[in-house]
DNA sequence: GTAGTTGCAAATCATTTGCCCGGTC
DNA sequence: GACCGGGCAAATGATTTGCAACTAC
């Protein structure tokens, strides 16, 4: 079982505020791609006290540590993820938004080819489909 | 030879002011990706009376015909490109911020493999590849 | 004790829009 | 000539930042 976002902040030397640790909290509870405003709204829900500008602040703040990774589907909003777990990509479904992990050995293994073919050595990838529900019609 | 920009927004039935006629123009000239505040400046220098504003209007416009996609890289403005070319894929250097274009046959069967497998038929994926030039180190 | 954090409000940045004028079909 | 497109400036939405007060280490 994988460390949880508190304590990869810790490892990290951050100081952990009260904010901080309820964004953490918040944070590993998210099963979703919550957006910053979403992520502001849980958090504000348990301390009324937490300010949108700290939640931006924070996730930045833990983006530098590599312990999120920063996720832009198409809304313009800003999404954060627990970085480091195994990777996976993105299926988004194009009429509810509904986002759907996945992984695909080979797909990965793909990727890398491609970028050797072409003088590169990957640093990041990202893969988003985006579809609609196949319906038995 | 595809036709012009020009050509597909006659088809679409646009009217063609001598704004978006300098426009289309900038984005068949354009090999790179540029950010709409960066084709604002070519067409500026063609036509020093074409504001920024009928350029969002004008892409967004564009956009909906289907005659340009937006893709979004990781520095929040949005960059369009000429739709309907054969499909392909992104690696951007992360040192220079160079965008490379690809087309993998392999890649593109196994998204759609994938998308199926999740019960999802495609309507647009995006595939990007952040990497470093390999170095004869 | 002190450097790192926070809240609040004001500032930025990219993009959009209202309004009224001008040009295209 | 009707209607769409354009310029300008103000509005918007997401995110950032200055500053003074606060707090974890």
């Amino acid at each position: 079982m994988p460390d949880t976002i508190l304590d990869r902040c810790k490892q990290n030397g951050l100081r952990m505020t009260g904010q901080r640790k309820i964004i953490a909290q918040v944070l590993d509870l998210a099963k979703d791609h919550p957006a910053v405003e979403e992520l502001h709204a849980r958090a504000h829900a348990q301390d009324s006290k937490i300010s949108l500008a700290t939640v931006y602040r924070t996730v930045k703040t833990l983006e530098a540590c590599g312990i999120l990774e920063k996720v832009e589907f198409r809304d313009g909003r800003a999404r954060y993820e627990a970085a480091g777990r195994a990777h996976h990509d993105h299926l988004i479904d194009v009429d509810t938004g509904k986002v759907i992990e996945f992984v695909d050995p080979e797909i990965e293994a793909l990727q890398d080819k491609i970028a050797t073919k072409l003088g590169y050595r990957l640093t990041g990838h990202r893969l988003e489909l985006f579809g609609v529900k196949i319906t038995s019609e």
